[in-house]
DNA sequence: GTTGACCTTAGAGTTAACTCTAAGCTTATA
DNA sequence: TATAAGCTTAGAGTTAACTCTAAGGTCAAC
């Protein structure tokens, strides 16, 4: 049985942090003592850890509310529920990554375009890429 | 000289954050009228269709901020200061893209690993997966 | 029996970049 | 001249996931 800052060393996460998943309904402490300190079990350290790994791989709270609640009762929830939950965290991932891979080529582009050093700034062609709009290349 | 839903429409940014911006002191109407309608000149169009492009680039409002201050005085700034703002956000973007890189592939991985059938979830690959911490291969 | 470390709760603060609301002018049109 | 569309401001709300604070109770050790 570990109280909440030995979990919280256990886990990597802070006591804040565990107190606030607890208030969202992702966590819980199987017992509190008489005077109401959290104490976990095993199991509980088990349930923070796949919270911790599921957060780790992206998924948000509310996807990891769902993981959980298949995780509790594996008989009533297909592979397909998980899959569905995995599929659409995956493409948001996508999409963020395109974003992304967009913004690094265009940064790039433009810090091969510019000197980088001491001359001023008057045709400093970052800044003039920047007022033509990146040429229209890549616009949205 | 536009209005501030005429500039809205021109830009393709709503007047309410038109507004913020000039709030956060990125941009400005040169002219208002004897009520207080904000008027804009082609150079406010062009201001603000600098801060587009360079939100479309990744740039925060404060990089934006710092960007606008070399703008109208280039003479005082050099191709080093663009550079380093520039820079300094590429690195951002690029550690952004390895965390989600890191996530896509184990997105992929768990969708590979699990038939995302009808069958129910008991040994669902995805959730044995989650539950050993994804076998340790890619901790923080 | 008193420090000091740790625990409790409710609730406020943080961050970024909007987004929206309310209450009240202004302006163009019919 | 009356209506509707559009403008103004100050300020509150949104989102996600924490992060911190205040005020107070508990516990182990010296």
């Amino acid at each position: 049985m570990l109280k909440i800052s030995e979990l919280a060393e256990q886990t990597g996460l802070s006591a804040h942090t565990l107190r606030y998943y607890e208030k969202h309904g992702l966590i819980n402490a199987s017992n509190r003592s008489a005077a109401g300190y959290r104490f976990y079990t095993d199991l509980d350290v088990r349930r923070v850890q796949f919270v911790k790994t599921a957060r780790n791989t992206g998924f948000s709270l509310a996807d990891i509310g769902q993981l959980l609640s298949i995780r509790v009762d594996k008989q009533s929830h297909s592979c397909q529920d998980v899959t569905d939950i995995t599929q659409k965290k995956l493409l948001e991932v996508n999409a963020k990554l395109a974003e992304l891979q967009s913004m690094q080529q265009t940064l790039e582009l433009l810090l091969e375009s510019c000197c980088g050093g001491p001359e001023n700034a008057t045709h400093c062609s970052i800044m003039e890429a920047l007022d033509a709009g990146l040429s229209r290349e890549d616009e949205n």
